[in-house]
DNA sequence: TATCCATACTTAACAGTGTTAGGATAATTG
DNA sequence: CAATTATCCTAACACTGTTAAGTATGGATA
């Protein structure tokens, strides 16, 4: 391996370094308390230094966003993959949806509150992303659901966009809402997806 | 009117004064952009004096808060009291959740958005508030809707949740989706309100 | 080997934030 | 008139994201 590789290879491990550790802080310290010098002291570097690495803040939180849709959609594919009903896959992948939020608040409030990372739905399909890999599986699910005559023959964008907001409404809730997880969340994403459910069910 | 009297409306006076700004500066510069020292720039004053009529800043957005939910309140009693079929003044109630937010996004962000400003659902009915006497008249009008017999007997309170949650996503999505708006949030209000009533109708 | 130069990183600073301590001025009271 | 109190301000603290400019260091080259 030449010397500009090894450099190239150690830029990007550093890379990798400094979004593991934003991670860390992020879930730890929670998003109102994440800051560039907080991270820059984590991993004992001036703060500039991470903007060797990073444009600045925006480009370092989108790169943990990328990470996490690369991991959500890799997740997509699999209970795809192990379910055979399409209806059943489809409400599985709702439930992991809301779960993951309710489970990872901090994680959850960094990829979707960011400020449109990823722009409108039409930039998003056009533009190479780890999040529009995730949009597709989903979209591929539904019309999976649809072909087998299973849920009424809408916009299968549509019904993606009904699904993922009212998922986001659950968890979002769940934010800024305190004590809402321990006592009723259980009950309100149930009662949410049961009433989706039978309101796009043929 | 005694000078004590007077003092007191007077204070009572320029706390509207600065609510008024502040409310008209989150309206024009967006929730980001706004700050004590650009409210106190507007008002002509210095920073500290806004502290001698709020105690920080979250108890000042809690006052506006308030006064929102004075006005929702309002609102949500004269749809009930112009409409006579419970199921359509329910779903006028909804659509006007969801076209608020979608009209005043600065202002719903920050009415929803500034970090559980009302607590749990306990404390929320505990506490006297206007956003206590908004979520009761919300609970009225769907326990209308069960008691004519037109809607599945789930707890009233449940029913409410999954209906605000789900405005509450498709507001979020519009704030956080660049376009949303312009393009599909029309579409997508209608998608989800068919959906919601679709499943909670008897 | 000595020079050069890019790479990696830092210090210091700018402009902004919420908030507080303590001081100044004006109005009201005794 | 003196004392008190209400009202407002200046200056500061401890933060924030970000940038300009400077310093070592270590490999490549003359």
């Amino acid at each position: 391996m030449g010397v500009k590789e090894k450099r190239a290879k150690y830029k990007e491990e550093f890379r990798r370094d400094i979004l593991d550790a934003a991670r860390e802080l992020f879930i730890n310290e929670g998003y109102e308390n994440f800051s560039m010098r907080k991270l820059a002291e984590k991993i004992e570097y001036s703060p500039t230094t991470i903007y060797l690495y990073f444009k600045n803040k925006d480009d370092l939180l989108f790169a943990i966003c990328e990470e996490f849709f690369g991991h959500f959609s890799d997740q997509l594919n699999h209970i795809r993959a192990v379910s055979r009903d399409p209806i059943e896959t489809l409400r599985k992948v709702v439930l992991y949806l809301m779960n993951f939020g309710l489970k990872n608040p901090n994680q959850y409030k960094l990829i979707f509150f960011t400020k449109s990372v990823y722009g409108t739905r039409e930039e998003l399909v056009e533009k190479e992303s780890m999040a529009r890999n995730t949009y597709f599986v989903f979209r591929e699910i539904v019309q999976d659901c649809i072909d087998a005559g299973k849920m009424k023959e809408t916009e299968a964008d549509v019904i993606v966009d009904t699904l993922t907001i009212a998922s986001h409404g659950v968890v979002t809730k769940n934010i800024y809402c305190a004590d809402f997880l321990k006592k009723r969340s259980g009950k309100a994403v149930r009662a949410m997806v049961d009433v989706l459910f039978r309101g796009l069910q043929k």
